[in-house]
DNA sequence: GTGCATGCAAAAGCTTTGCAGTGTG
DNA sequence: CACACTGCAAAGCTTTTGCATGCAC
């Protein structure tokens, strides 16, 4: 999977895409800011320039490798693997879970407000923010231990 | 109206904030960034400082009198008066224009995915993106002022 | 007078870019 | 040998903050 992504996108495999790509692979949180990708080569004892992860992803991006999200309340992106399976988020205020989801109304309804306002939609974002249920009953995230990893903290630094 | 948005947020009413509040309430446009509030300022021929600017802006959305936001493919925030009725946003990625819009079959839908997950929401952003007719079609925005200004109000309510 | 408010400049956070060195086909 | 790729450091943009001065009540 890994390396034909970057064959088809018309990208050498060299050792900074490869390790991107694996850590964007197997990591427990499928949504990962820069640094953390960043964090994540250092641990694998490896050595790359933040510069070249930003350079990267941006390629990636292009090719269509990741999709980039910035959610409210938080200045920088998180980039996930584009599992071509759209899908918008639910955010966990308190806690910083994302739960991806589909709806299909939703979707329908989209299409027809562009549509009756004469644009021709290309993309679109759709966040939810919410307290989960670990967070607002117990005050702490209910989530399973590797989705807990998958955590973004908004708001106050 | 303004003068009385400041004082029942227990905001005394300086110049830099009526200022502020002012070309909220008067700019043809109705989503500004923190600069072309600056520079508004600078063509009344007032001074204020941009720090200031920012400041009264952080003030206002924590009193509920004004609403930020952030687009997709731009890292700054604009700010638009906060009129109590709640809306999404449909952008030109061509032309910028901004219309607002509400659809109450979405609005539930979006309940209904936060509730089965559990979550109990609090906050939502919806954006859509795509040309609109007259970018699509001439090359040139079709928007009048007016227009940008309208709520479509769209689908049963 | 007592605080809140402001201005200025510096700093902070994230991301991009210039440039020279490296590696690879 | 040409050229894409990388690392480092510097710069860019938006936004925030420290601190001394100033204004409102």
């Amino acid at each position: 999977m890994g390396e034909s992504s970057l064959k088809s996108a018309g990208l050498r495999p060299t050792l900074p895409r490869r390790l991107i790509l694996e850590i964007l692979e197997n990591s427990s949180e499928r949504h990962m800011g820069a640094e953390e990708i960043y964090q994540a080569i250092r641990d694998l004892n490896q050595e790359v320039g933040l510069a070249t992860v930003y350079r990267v992803l941006t390629q990636f991006e292009q090719s269509g490798i990741v999709i980039s999200h910035k959610f409210a309340g938080d200045n920088k992106a998180y980039y996930e693997l584009n599992d071509e399976t759209h899908h918008d988020h639910l955010v966990c205020v308190k806690c910083g879970r994302v739960i991806e989801f589909v709806d299909e109304q939703i979707e329908k309804r989209q299409k027809e407000v562009a549509k009756s306002a004469g644009f021709v939609l290309e993309d679109h974002s759709l966040h939810l923010y919410g307290v989960c249920t670990g967070m607002s009953k117990k005050g702490v995230c209910s989530a399973s231990d590797s989705d807990s990893q998958n955590i973004h903290q908004i708001g106050e630094k």
